[in-house]
DNA sequence: ATTTTATTTGAGACTGAGTCTCAATATTGT
DNA sequence: ACAATATTGAGACTCAGTCTCAAATAAAAT
């Protein structure tokens, strides 16, 4: 458990830095996100709690990633469908996203092309760049195989 | 209104397409969807439209634009901030966007570059791509001048 | 033109993610 | 241990968007 302990004493200290507090809850959401699969929601985060015998209220894991996102140990993502998704940024490297509107996969992937691209363009426009969104929706592989065999099994009559 | 009544004559096939019927409605969402602004949410359509003197229900708005949406005479586009925009697909060429965080004003850019570096991304993870959201979100020239006088108008004492 | 059939509309109830309030509780500095 | 301050959870609330259903309207059939 070294990794995490350097993480939660990061964590520490930017609450110290806020002076906010550390508190069991904080520190249970902020394990969860460590250990837990990317790209999951509040609800996620709340039944994987519980389902460790902890309880924490939905209103203070929404507060805790909040802190998570202002210190930069989490990154909050809207893939459109109206639930945001949060993954650790401590585990990660900046990516982007291709998503699979079957089933929901999400792909990470990296491409410093597109991202130079994007800071000569914001030039172009004169326009200071602070973040950005990309995401690639499609049908992933594993889904067009599901379909192509779907389709093979059920002929025309 | 030649170019409008081309679009009327399209809506109205599509609407037949889908055994779907012509209302006055339907119709005054449509003309204000070509004639109005673009990047609109609900809401200014509705005011729009009463301003006019037409009054139609934000659930009727609501219905018009997934149509619209459906048969490709609009793009829905979610711009992080939990309200929808719509704009007018007919009038203009895909394009994506930059999006001040500052006064909200959303410019429009079009890059082939990154464009094509995206089919090649989606062909390399074996990715049948539909659709792509790319924003950029930043401070614009004017919000920066804007800045920059505020800044020098109030020296530190 | 009238009737029949099916679709559409608007009012307002509802949904669901996320936020807010406030009394009770927990943490930190002294 | 105490005082001062921050945090928690329950549940009310918000707000964009959706849904329901009776009344209204459009198109098809006669």
């Amino acid at each position: 458990m070294e990794v995490a302990s350097v993480h939660i004493n990061r964590f520490k200290q930017a609450l110290r830095a806020g002076s906010l507090r550390l508190t069991s809850q904080r520190l249970a959401v902020l394990e969860d996100i460590l250990t837990g699969d990317e790209h999951r929601e509040c609800d996620d985060i709340f039944l994987s709690l519980r389902g460790r015998g902890i309880t924490v209220s939905r209103a203070t894991i929404y507060r805790t990633l909040d802190i998570l996102e202002k210190v930069g140990f989490v990154r909050k993502m809207d893939i459109g469908d109206g639930r945001f998704r949060y993954e650790n940024r401590l585990a990660q490297s900046h990516h982007d996203h291709l998503i699979c509107l079957e089933c929901g996969r999400i792909i990470e992937f990296v491409d410093r092309g597109i991202e130079r691209q994007q800071e000569r363009l914001s030039k172009e426009y004169d326009f200071q760049l602070i973040r950005h969104l990309h995401q690639l929706f499609g049908i992933c592989r594993v889904c067009r195989t599901k379909k192509a065999k779907v389709t093979n099994e059920s002929p025309a009559p």
